[in-house]
DNA sequence: GCGCTCTTATATGTCTGACATATCGTCCAG
DNA sequence: CTGGACGATATGTCAGACATATAAGAGCGC
C-alpha cells in the first residue's frame, strides 16, 4: 500500500504523491485535523526529496485537503473544507473502495438539482455553436450503441456540452461532478446490468427540448434521465445507508 | 501593479506570487492557452526563488488556472477549466475590478438554483446540532442590525449552516460560493443603499420553514429571500450585458 | 503550587545551484 | 519532400543549507 499505483503512467513524482496522499486523506486514514507525517519523513517513505514532497502538498492544501502552519505541522483538514467538486477530489473519493454508498447518492442527488436546471438555462441560451456540441455527442452516443464503456465518452462529452450551452461560467464547474459520477456509472453497470442503449430515447428527449427551447419541458426530461440513473445505480449498488451522523433526523 | 497587496500581512510569498499570478490570469492578461512567462523570469520579476515560484504553480494548477508541459512552457488554461466554486479563484475573479456584472449575476443565478434546493433539503434532514447552528446565526443577524458589514458575518454563517445541515456531503462546496456572492454584496450596499434589515423576515421564514421540517416552504422561502438579492444587485449594478459570446441567442 | 517570561527545539518556509528529462525546432541525409 | 538525428530549452527533480515562526518546556518570581 505503500507504492500503489504510483508508476501508473508518466505521473510526476509530484503528482503521484500527491494522488496517494489525497486518497488516503479522503479515506479518512488520517482523522480531522490530525498531523500527516511530516515532509521530511514522507520525502524518505517516498523516496523523493523533500521540494516534490512539499509541491504536492501545495497541490492538496489548494483542493482544501490539508493546512500547514510552522512549527505545528501539516494537517488534515476536516471534510467540509475539502473541495468536493474538484475532480480529483471525487476520483480519489470514489476510488477508495466504493466503502461510501451513502456519498454516491449525494452525487446523484446533486446532479438532481443541477442538471435539470442546467438543461432548462441551456434551452434559453444555447447558441448555434453549443446545440452543435450537443447534437453531436448525442449522435456518438447513439453510434456507441451497446457498449457500456465506449457509451461513456459521449454521455459525458453530452452533458458537459448542456452545462457549455447554459452560458454561464460557473455552471461549467459542475462538469466535474458529471465526469466522476458517469464514471462510477460506467462501473456499476459494468458489473451488473445490460447494455446502456435504453437511455438514449431519455437524452433524446433533453436534446429535442433544448433545441426548440422548451425550457420546461428541457428541465422535466433530464430529471427523468436522472431519475432512471438514480434507480439503476440504487438498484445495483443498494439503498444508501444510514447517515454518518451522530443524531438522526426524527423523520 | 507588479506589487500589488503582495504584503498585506503575513501571507506567505508563494501565496502572495499565486495571488497575483492568479488575479492575473482570472482578469485575462493572459488568453487561452498563451504561455505565462516561465519560472526563472517570474523568479527575477518578483525576487523569489525558483522554488516559490514553482510551488506557486502547483496551486494554480490545482485550480486549473495553469498547465505545464515540460519544453514548452506553462499555459494559462482556459475559462471553462477553471474551478469557479474554489474560494481563491471567485475571490480573485470578483476582486478584479468589477469589470464583469455578467458574472456576479451568473452567481445569483447558480445560488438560486442551489439554496432553494438545498432549504428544502435541510427541511427534510437537519438535526437538533444542524439546526441551532442556523438558528445561532439568525439571531446574531438580528443583533447586528443595521449595519451592513456586521450583518455579513451572520449572514454567511446561516447560509452555509444551511448547507451543513443538508446531511450532504456535496452540498458543503457551495459555502465557498454563497461568502463570495454575500461579499460582493456587502461591497455593493455599502456603496449604494441603505441598512440591511429589511431581509431579517426573509431570513425568519426560511428557518422557520426548515424548523417545521416543511421542504416546499422553505424552498420558497429561500427562493424569495435570494430574488430580493438579486433585484438588490440589479438596481445597484445595472443590468448585466450582453453576452461575451460571439453569436448570441436567437432570442 | 501557580502563573509568568524566556529559551529552545522543531517543522515549515525560502534560497541556491546543480543535474535530469522530455520535447519542440531545425537541419541534414536519403 | 520525407523522415530521422540532434541540440536548445523549460519544466522536473535533487541535495544541502539557512530563515522563521511557534509549540513546548525550563526557569523564576510570587
Amino acid at each position: 500500500m505503500t507504492a500503489t499505483a504510483s508508476a501508473r503512467r508518466k505521473e510526476s513524482r509530484t503528482a503521484a504523491i500527491a494522488a496517494e496522499l489525497g486518497a488516503a486523506i479522503v479515506a479518512g486514514v488520517y482523522r480531522p485535523d490530525e498531523l500527516v507525517p511530516g515532509e521530511v519523513e514522507l520525502s524518505h517513505r517516498y523516496g523523493a526529496s523533500r521540494t516534490v514532497v512539499r509541491e504536492a502538498f501545495k497541490l492538496l492544501s489548494a483542493k482544501g485537503l490539508i493546512a500547514s502552519r510552522k512549527r505545528s505541522g501539516t494537517r488534515a483538514r476536516p471534510r467540509e473544507a475539502w473541495h468536493m467538486l474538484d475532480a480529483d477530489v471525487l476520483a480519489w473519493r470514489l476510488k477508495s473502495g466504493q466503502a461510501e454508498p451513502k456519498f454516491v447518492f449525494d452525487l446523484l442527488h446533486v446532479r438532481a438539482i443541477v442538471e435539470p436546471a442546467a438543461a432548462a438555462m441551456a434551452a434559453r441560451s444555447h447558441t448555434a455553436a453549443t446545440l452543435a456540441a450537443i447534437e453531436t455527442a448525442f449522435a456518438d452516443m447513439e453510434c456507441a450503441g451497446h457498449d457500456a464503456v465506449l457509451f461513456a465518452d459521449p454521455d459525458i462529452r453530452f452533458h458537459k456540452a448542456i452545462l457549455a450551452a447554459t452560458d454561464n461560467d460557473v455552471m461549467m464547474a459542475f462538469g466535474a461532478l458529471t465526469e466522476a459520477a458517469l464514471g462510477v456509472f460506467v462501473r456499476v453497470a459494468s458489473r451488473h446490468a445490460g447494455a446502456p442503449a435504453p437511455s438514449v430515447p431519455l437524452h433524446r428527449a433533453v436534446l429535442d427540448a433544448i433545441r426548440r427551447r422548451d425550457a420546461e419541458a428541457a428541465h422535466a426530461a433530464m430529471m427523468a434521465l436522472l431519475d432512471r440513473t438514480a434507480r439503476n445505480v440504487e438498484r445495483n449498488v443498494g439503498r444508501p445507508r444510514a447517515s454518518r451522523r451522530a443524531a438522526k433526523p426524527s423523520k
